[in-house]
DNA sequence: CGTAACATTGACCCCTCTCAAGTGCCGTGG
DNA sequence: CCACGGCACTTGAGAGGGGTCAATGTTACG
């Protein structure tokens, strides 16, 4: 079912009953994606929205040149295009970055789950400005920081909304994302990804091997980082 | 009144009487701010949102070295931290550039509308999702972006901003922001932002001066940004 | 007319890029 | 069981875009 997404949203404020059933009723079937299959077209315009419910995803954009640079990093328990819902056009693409599962969330019963439910209708608001808040401390990491702790940034990210929707713990997560991935999310050349990986393994801040990273030094990290998670708004406050 | 937040929001659909006065009933009484003053301090938890009715503002973070990025410049008829309602804590801060009047939005009546008015809740959430649209954006100037591509599309987007309030036309608009200003919002140095300004003026491509901006060559300038406005969302559509 | 804030310009430096070569791992097919 | 190809990762050398520091010019204003 959609227990990583009911696992977020708890976190926030709490979910009714006939809440978690209304949002059950707004996805259709779950269908199986295997990694680097575009599931959200650039330029499309899509009458439904796109729940993640294993996996992991990236948001992009193709560049005249060929580049890429990639706007967000979706995990289990995401809606990956939400924003479609109102904004009709999409502004980017999605494409799986390993093997998925997702379900869909027609715009229509979208609709009319805005004229029936606006607590959730906040809370799904709340998913999107989340979004938004994320892209912001993206924005600050590539303007400001350097590419080092531009990278720690990343990792703290993804290990606190890995381990909020179940999927992290205890200072180790999964992460299917190549070094060429990495280069498009931080705006960076696969070849300096590699040296700032290299040099956080020197620092014996982290492990990673085969995609499985262990974080050895948390308190370093989100000090490199500069982390602080309140953007990714993992507590609860009525809405 | 409210104008430009009207002239905005009637680009992306229509809006009935009810929903205007709605809007109105809103907003709390008109305060005139001068330039420099943060009107959203980093975070706060404020009880209300802030409509921009006439000026300028920026949405910043400070780093720990004394260093500033700003996220988003907002012009007349944005809500500033309209994402504050269901955020409630700011996770940035929001400071006037120019002399602004701007009006509160206590966020309990806030609520009330999305209690009341489904549709213009989607408007207002499409209005947070554009701002995501525009950090996004941002993110891919930066990362995938030279500095004069980057310095183009920020002027492209401003005037297609501008234009969509109805505070520009003939390629003309007025910007209160130094070139200090310039930098934190593309992540440069203030030296860098003067030379990108004086290769733009060399190019032919604009003139500017005591805050006046005259684009020479639009074509040029959205050719040099790859500037495609979807992600503004001017088009009409019902939501 | 003095001062402060902003804009401009020059010299030098460093972070990150590009190009290039080489390594390691894994799945496939003979 | 091994050869092979493909993909990802690793490492080195040289180049360049943008940073820093510092000085100077310009405009607004009390």
């Amino acid at each position: 079912m959609a227990e990583t997404l009911f696992n977020k949203l708890s976190r926030r404020d709490t979910l009714s009953e006939a809440e978690r059933l209304a949002l059950l009723e707004v996805l259709g079937p779950e269908r199986h994606v295997p990694a680097g299959v575009d599931i959200v077209t650039e330029h499309d315009r899509p009458d439904h929205s796109i729940l993640l419910m294993s996996g992991f995803c990236a948001r992009y954009v193709t560049l005249e040149d060929g580049g890429r640079q990639i706007s967000e990093l979706n995990v289990s328990g995401d809606f990956v295009d939400l924003h479609s819902f109102v904004m009709k056009q999409m502004d980017h693409g999605v494409i799986t970055l390993s093997d998925c599962v997702i379900a869909p969330a027609p715009h229509a019963r979208l609709r009319d789950l805005t004229e029936q439910h606006p607590h959730l209708t906040r809370l799904l608001w709340l998913d999107t400005v989340i979004d938004a808040a994320i892209h912001r401390q993206w924005i600050t990491c590539m303007g400001r920081r350097t590419a080092s702790s531009h990278m720690a940034h990343l990792l703290c990210e993804l290990y606190k909304r890995l381990e909020a929707v179940g999927l992290a713990g205890a200072c180790v997560m999964e992460l299917p994302l190549t070094q060429a991935v990495l280069g498009d999310v931080l705006g960076l050349s696969t070849v300096h990804v590699n040296r700032l990986i290299s040099e956080l393994r020197t620092l014996q801040i982290l492990t990673w091997s085969q995609g499985r990273v262990e974080i050895l030094a948390w308190d370093r990290l989100a000090e490199l980082a500069e982390f602080d998670p309140t953007y990714l708004r993992l507590q609860c406050e009525p809405v």
